[in-house]
DNA sequence: AAGCCCCAAA
């Protein structure tokens, strides 16, 4: 007699509740009363529960064995037990299975090969390895191809030697000829960085699916080999393959990779005649693909096209509006999504945090911050990296910090940041503090983070402790400098002062320097007034370089510092010739969460006239203390009485001059603004903050200026 | 009978 397998049958089971099943008295009182099933149901179902990965549901199955008395009999349980093990393996739940495994008084193959798959889940790898020993060592079993393939899927990073093993024990049985085997030694060796590897068995074993090409390609360009993954892509169309889902997936990556929109569209034509519908996945890297290659309306296309979104979906479109630098877009899809009550997750946070870091909208950050802490996202590493970034990036590096400790996970990008966060603040000490707790923690800096080190020697002038860390600790961890570093050098020797030796380490350096190293020392000789070295390298930058808009900036501030009127005269003409323009100075400050925002010379503002009188009296006190208005940045062509007035409405100061009448003496004012700082602004809130009483933070293009009591955390030099 | 490979959004 069996157990009637209804759907009502089934529901009533899954509406048992979680705690009736994990206590036996319970399970008594509730299902006692019902029919065994089958052995072929209670297979079925134990399948159909690992599949979808469905605790309750299995549990209720396993249970209900127990109680039926099934899995007592001796002989015939070893499947059914499989099945048990097979289920709470792809739950999650290996050490439930280790339990069911133990008390196995026979087991097969596939017992051992389902508790390997659970460990493999939980990422024990060290477990799989153990069980693959005690395979043979214990029951005398041989590997088959299931074994192999999950043993070599737990070869992850860096475990080739194993992997290596694993091949040979494929190549000396035969198993290699498995496509699963010959799958996974692909995938193990794409792991292990080892492309050569895993291209050798693929062209060297017969037989490859699409699931071989998937993989080589997925590990081609998680290695940045495009041109690899291109030519592998061309065998894909020669033979005919057909593309499933991570084809699609991986060939967008592809084309995203390269920025090709013509090959994405084609792919994209490619997929709609090809396939009928197309899953979350898919749809995600295709409006992904866009994004990245700079569409941004064809991504929106694709995503208000959709019939159905998913939290994934929408996060894909919010990044790809990031990517593109549209920060306002970002957070107001986000609002959408709310209101389609689709739930945020940690990559949500991150892409919205990044978006108000990059408005430094502290108010909207900081709502975010409590809503991911609500949320339950507090330990989750890409939050807590979004979160260093945003109150970095909104001029609170204390803020950031307190996050970066709090953090219960971390991973080289939380130390990155925090250590690049402190470097935008001018806190050389600090970076260099956590970069030392960093090798304490035994924690590899990757190149990245040398980018920050050597920036904060910079800060502090460190010129030996900079040179050790590029030509010996990097060496010696194995991180190869780049143009990065070299820059680095560069502004490292431009800041102390040694401007001979930067433009001799530029000469001899054996790199591509591009516009931002030059222009790294163009600003060293602007700075330090040495005009003669300066003409030089602006000789060099704007043969290189003739479209840089920055280097016409700092030229004409050069030449004006020198009083050399011809050199800005000269400037301004080749400006005008090559029809170069300046981009307009703009600045913005947050006041009770209203983002305020101020262009130089602005004519619009409703209470211009207030904020004009505020700057005139502010110019007077400040004069007082000996501010002289330095019309030398001015064009020498604009009359004089107006280069004064120029001045006066740049962006920041009429920024500033409405955060004071805005806000209550003593708080902080923060303004963010799109250029450098020029020399007159600088000097003027350095004695602003003095007279007020005030710490004013502007963030310009290149980094914080904390301006306090009359001085600035950046020394004077930016 | 039961078990294995490829999978995005920062």
């Amino acid at each position: 007699m069996r157990a009637a397998t209804t759907p009502s049958r089934i529901r009533a089971l899954l509406n048992l509740k979680a705690t009736s099943i994990s206590n036996p008295n319970n399970i008594n009182n509730n299902i006692v009363s019902l029919q065994p099933f089958s052995f072929e149901d209670s297979i079925h179902h134990l399948k159909n529960a690992a599949d979808t990965k469905n605790l309750i549901f299995g549990k209720t199955i396993h249970a209900h064995l127990i109680t039926s008395n099934q899995l007592s009999q001796e002989d015939d349980n070893v499947v059914l037990v499989n099945s048990l093990i097979n289920f709470y393996s792809k739950c999650g739940q290996a050490r439930v299975a280790h339990n069911l495994f133990d008390e196995m008084p026979k087991r097969n193959i596939v017992s051992w090969s389902s508790l390997m798959m659970g460990f493999l889940q939980i990422g024990c790898g060290f477990k799989v390895f153990e069980l693959f020993r005690d395979m043979g060592l214990v029951d005398g079993i041989r590997p088959n191809e299931y074994i192999l393939s999950t043993v070599l899927s737990a070869c992850c990073k860096g475990m080739v030697f194993e992997g290596q093993q694993c091949h040979c024990v494929g190549l000396k049985t035969g198993l290699v000829f498995y496509q699963y085997v010959k799958n996974a030694l692909v995938r193990m060796y794409s792991m292990c960085s080892d492309l050569g590897g895993a291209m050798g068995v693929l062209y060297s074993v017969p037989g490859s699916d699409i699931v071989t090409y998937n993989s080589i390609i997925s590990g081609l360009l998680d290695h940045g080999c495009v041109n690899e993954a291109l030519d592998v892509l061309n065998r894909i169309v020669v033979e005919y393959k057909a593309w499933d889902e991570v084809t699609y997936l991986n060939v967008f990556a592809l084309c995203a990779r390269l920025k090709d929109t013509n090959m994405g569209m084609q792919v994209h034509s490619h997929l709609v005649k090809n396939s009928e519908e197309f899953g979350f996945y898919v749809t995600s890297s295709l409006i992904d693909m866009y994004g990245k290659c700079g569409k941004i309306s064809y991504a929106r296309r694709v995503f208000d096209s959709l019939d159905t979104r998913n939290v994934g979906s929408w996060t894909t479109i919010m990044a790809a509006y990031l990517q593109n630098d549209c920060f306002e877009e970002t957070l107001s899809l986000f609002l959408d999504m709310e209101l389609e009550d689709v739930v945020p997750n940690d990559y949500t946070f991150a892409v919205v945090l990044n978006a108000s870091a990059s408005l430094s909208a502290l108010g909207y950050g900081t709502s975010l911050h409590a809503y991911t802490e609500k949320s339950g996202f507090k330990g989750h590493v890409i939050v807590g990296n979004a979160l260093i970034n945003m109150y970095s990036k909104a001029g609170f590096a204390g803020h950031a910090n307190k996050v970066f400790t709090e953090m219960i996970n971390r991973d080289i990008i939380s130390w990155n940041s925090i250590i690049s966060g402190y470097c935008h603040h001018g806190l050389g000490k600090e970076a260099l503090s956590v970069f030392n707790d960093m090798l304490a923690a035994e924690v590899k800096p990757n190149n990245i983070t040398f980018i920050g080190v050597l920036s904060a020697c910079g800060h502090l002038g460190r010129v030996q402790e900079g040179f050790y860390y590029l030509q010996q600790l990097m060496i010696q961890i194995g991180i190869k400098p780049g143009l990065e570093h070299y820059t680095c050098i560069v502004g490292l020797l431009s800041k102390a002062g040694l401007l001979n030796e930067a433009e001799n380490f530029m000469r001899t350096t054996p790199v591509d320097w591009d516009v931002v190293a030059w222009r790294t020392l163009l600003n060293a000789c602007h700075v330090h007034r040495n005009y003669d070295l300066g003409k030089q390298v602006a000789k060099i930058v704007l043969q290189m370089y003739p479209d840089d808009v920055g280097t016409y900036t700092l030229l004409s501030n050069m030449h004006a510092k020198a009083k050399r009127w011809d050199g800005v005269a000269d400037i301004r003409k080749l400006m005008r010739e090559r029809n170069i323009k300046k981009e307009p100075g703009l600045s913005w400050t947050e006041i009770r969460n209203n983002t305020c925002v101020f262009v130089s010379d602005d004519k619009s503002h409703p209470e211009l006239k207030q904020i004009h009188e505020k700057i005139k009296d502010l110019l007077n006190r400040i004069t007082l203390l000996g501010y002289v208005p330095d019309i030398a940045t001015v064009f020498h062509d604009v009359e004089a009485e107006q280069k004064e007035e120029y001045l006066s409405y740049h962006s920041e100061k009429l920024a500033i001059a409405y955060a004071l009448m805005k806000t209550p003496p003593g708080a902080p004012i923060r303004v963010i603004k799109n250029l450098r700082m020029c020399n007159d602004c600088h000097s003027a809130i350095k004695l602003i903050s003095k007279v007020t009483n005030r710490l004013i933070i502007v963030r310009d293009v290149n980094r914080f200026h904390s301006f306090q009591d009359g001085s600035c955390s950046c020394q004077d030099y930016w």
